[in-house]
DNA sequence: CAGTGGTCTAGACCACACT
DNA sequence: GTGTGGTCTAGACCACTGC
């Protein structure tokens, strides 16, 4: 029931500041350090992604602070999507099934058909093996050189044809399971796979992109001739606490596709 | 000093949803009326680039609301990116000038040298001239076929390496006096020049990315040898009120350098 | 109907910047 | 000190959802 509420500071009103006893080495206003006890709770597994959180005034309660404290702390993980919220029926954790558009963190699109996309992408997993992390693959995931790693080459299909060849590094601790048979039969994205089979939450990416050559391998892989350009899409994904658990190396056909971004 | 204080609604309290009189098409909250209001004045060019707005109370006493209903306005203009808080100075109007980290839109990196950029970009104008707009121009600008535009093609180069090509297209009613001679002796950011200029501020962008092969001309001009990959990437820039002000489209050199972006 | 998020207000005090 | 944005509270009422 109670929620160790903050260290002391109970401050009856007046702003953040924890209200001092020793000399804090850093001070942080009170909706953070609510946020960061939410974030706790997300990373537990207290509230799993789909559920809902108990309410602004639950929440307020157990913390003990005022709701709005508790909103603007929801406000931030609602910007991050970490959280959602839907009016008169809660806020719930967010998840990348039941991701009503597509998949959400794919950025090809197609040029002309201002539709979605052409129905939804056909997977054929090329290989799947453990092997052990090179010095490369080690960094971006913050593991060892020669950890074991989970490698997954696959190709993704839109209306019979090739446009995405892909290739995945998973750190082998946390994806214990985790087998070729497994991803092959499973519908939708890999991302709620790994929320409903491993607990593992992607929360933020960052990606690479650059023009590359196609590859003698890479081409016949997605029916096209050696050498046409190909966008090479490199993307580090972090769950909770920013710890990169994946690596994807990823190459698209754009001819009649695009990746889009939106600056602002 | 009055400023139309919105239609009629005056609520001493309780939510927004104007008091409704007449049976209005749409309600909206009044923090988003107060919003538009804000976004008026700076359309209108009342508050210009780098200038400081009103104090949130000043503009609270102006619209007739709170101060709170006032600061949520412009919590979303600040996440927009159209104003700058600063704590205890005021809020500022966002400018592409004193960007202090290199170029806004601008998300080509150096792959390695995890410094911002070899020193800054090193222009060189093409060419620069008035002509009719294209079909395919004037659509993604909102203009009709035949409209006057300007066309500016130029070569940025990192440390006298030529990186990046581009065709910037511009609607020609806007930009009256605009010149090679204008374009070539101005240093710092294009988009820094249009504010200061033309008083029009690029507020938000989308890009279209593909890899395309080089052609012989582009070729040349980047120095580079015919058919290497190079990253195309298409960019429509909007004004306030989603107005399309700008096509561009740039080649860029990802030999060493990468499109770095950040998915959430 | 009750419960949830969404909006609005009013007032208090803190942290920061400038004078 | 004065003025600015930043945080926090408490209470009111609205809008949506589902029983």
């Amino acid at each position: 029931m109670s929620d160790t509420p903050l260290p002391e500071s109970r401050n009856p009103n007046g702003p953040a500041h924890t209200s001092g006893s020793e000399s804090a080495p850093a001070f942080s206003p009170l909706y953070q350090q609510i946020k960061g006890l939410i974030l706790r709770s997300l990373q537990s597994g207290e509230w799993k992604p789909g559920d809902v959180i108990p309410s602004e005034f639950d929440l307020a309660a157990r913390f003990r602070v005022s709701q709005g404290t508790v909103r603007k702390a929801i406000d931030e993980l609602a910007t991050d999507n970490l959280l959602v919220r839907r009016q008169g029926k809660g806020t719930f954790v967010a998840t990348h099934a039941e991701q009503h558009i597509q998949y959400r963190f794919l950025r090809l699109l197609p040029d002309s058909g201002n539709l979605d996309a052409q129905g939804p992408a056909e997977r054929r997993i090329i290989e799947c093996r453990r092997q052990r992390a090179t010095a490369d693959v080690a960094r971006q995931l913050g593991l060892r050189s020669g950890d074991p790693v989970l490698q997954v080459r696959r190709v993704l299909a839109f209306a019979g044809t090739p446009a995405i060849l892909e290739d995945i590094w998973l750190p082998g601790a946390a994806f214990k399971g985790l087998t070729l048979e497994t991803l092959a039969d499973d519908k939708g994205p890999m991302y709620a796979l790994f929320e409903s089979q491993f607990g593992i939450r992607m929360v933020r990416a960052v990606e690479k992109l650059k023009a590359v050559s196609a590859a003698p391998d890479v081409a016949s892989l997605l029916g096209i001739q050696g050498g046409l350009p190909l966008l090479s899409v490199e993307r580090v994904a972090y769950t909770y606490n920013d710890t990169p658990m994946e690596l994807r190396r990823g190459l698209y056909r754009t001819e009649n596709r695009h990746y889009r971004n939106e600056l602002s």
